[in-house]
DNA sequence: CAGTGGTCTAGACCACATC
DNA sequence: ATGTGGTCTAGACCACTGA
């Protein structure tokens, strides 16, 4: 029987906290079934209905899932507070568009022009890195990203993401940076491609594209990031749940 | 006693429905002291426990706040639950497309296609209500909203809505139906303008323009409304905050 | 069939608010 | 002192799952 420390919290807080330590760090893992209601309630010395007021403060997190007559499983949490919470796309068989790696085009120092340097609150002309990548989707390029990042205060981002090459940007700026993004502004639009990016998508030129500009923000409320995601939605979409 | 419809859903969801229904009509307005579980129980006919879990619900969502030694009161919903709250449509002035009276083109009884069928789990050729208004923006036509309302669940909706005309659907089925939506997803895509859409929103065919296509639920968790928004983007834009 | 979570009951004790 | 919600227990019955 496992023992809980004698605070005054409730003892179905702690048997919560002590299952989400027991999930994170890996004894049971994403999909895996955790022991019955009955079986945890005897491990801890408690009753099942303090056990399950547990589980079900963990299920309503979606930390875990649970099924009648099946049990209850750990959920893939892949979801919540990973690097690509922000990122909407999803393909329209209800996969994330943001696992496979991303193809990086190029990287190199740019100019914010004035849609990004008013966006960003950077002086005309600043300087900064612009690096393209394209995502995929079933083996077709579906999605171009144009991120700018300011040189003052991303110094030296070229060569670190040309060396890098990150999966995921914020993880980026979380490991050279210290910059933590915590909030994002997209403004999405409906427009014809360009040249360049019927080329890039395999379209045809003035085909309709869906283009979501970002802004995103550090943790202390200052804009970081610009960038643009541009692509044809036939086979995918963006999604956005609301409550 | 109040009496209770011998459905087969639980007893716990009936009272909150219940509850629910008698804060919007305003039997209890916001601020106000709800009786307390004892004699809400007494009230119902049931143990406390089962009207605590409808409370808590209530209270988890936000639409009451619990004190220990006061009572239950509902909260104020002025900031949180007002009806444009799932609107994310603005214009490029930063003003929020919804707040000019929509204007109504029709409302006709209507079979769900498969689309709407399958987003809202009915029996494929089902009857409902479609109704299609335009909203504007700077004197300009610049949104086409589709709405379907199935007729089990919402009756006679087409007369109603005709009569009424509302601002907000989510205040009409608050009001008419006793259905409070609580969460909507949405699914954005851009595609070409069709010949009626260009017509009505003075655009040249095959223009590219944004279809925003929102399923919307009820507190539940029941699919209720389907509807799509269908506009250019050039003067107005989708915006979408994150954290 | 046995085991699971889902619902419902009927009690108990506590800390906190109010009067 | 009384009434509130917050916690905890111990049982009951159900529907669903899988062997």
């Amino acid at each position: 029987m496992t023992m809980l420390k004698p605070t005054s919290k409730p003892l179905y807080q702690q048997v919560k906290q002590h299952l989400v330590h027991r999930v994170i760090t890996g004894e049971w893992k994403p999909g895996h079934l955790l022991p019955s209601e009955t079986k945890l309630a005897e491990e801890y010395g408690l009753s099942q209905g303090t056990v399950r007021k547990a589980i079900e403060e963990m299920a309503s997190e979606g930390l875990v899932s649970r099924q009648a007559g099946k049990g209850t499983f750990v959920t893939s949490h892949e979801g919540d507070y990973h690097p690509f919470r922000f990122h909407k796309f999803f393909s329209d068989d209800n996969q994330r568009i943001a696992k496979d790696e991303a193809v990086f085009i190029s990287s190199r120092a740019a100019t914010a022009h004035d849609r990004v340097a008013k966006a960003l609150k950077l002086q005309p002309g600043s300087q900064g890195c612009e690096t393209i990548r394209l995502r995929n989707s079933n083996q077709r390029p579906v999605l171009i990203e144009t991120i700018f990042l300011p040189e003052n205060i991303c110094p030296d981002a070229k060569n670190l993401l040309q060396h890098d090459k990150p999966k995921s940007i914020y993880l980026f700026l979380e490991r050279h940076y210290n910059l933590l993004i915590t909030r994002v502004v997209e403004q999405v639009r409906a427009r014809a491609a360009t040249e360049q990016e019927a080329k890039l998508l395999f379209l045809n030129i003035n085909e309709p594209v869906l283009e979501v500009e970002r802004v995103a923000f550090s943790l202390g409320g200052e804009p970081i990031e610009w960038r643009t995601m541009v692509g044809p939605t036939d086979s995918i979409h963006y999604r956005n749940d609301l409550d």
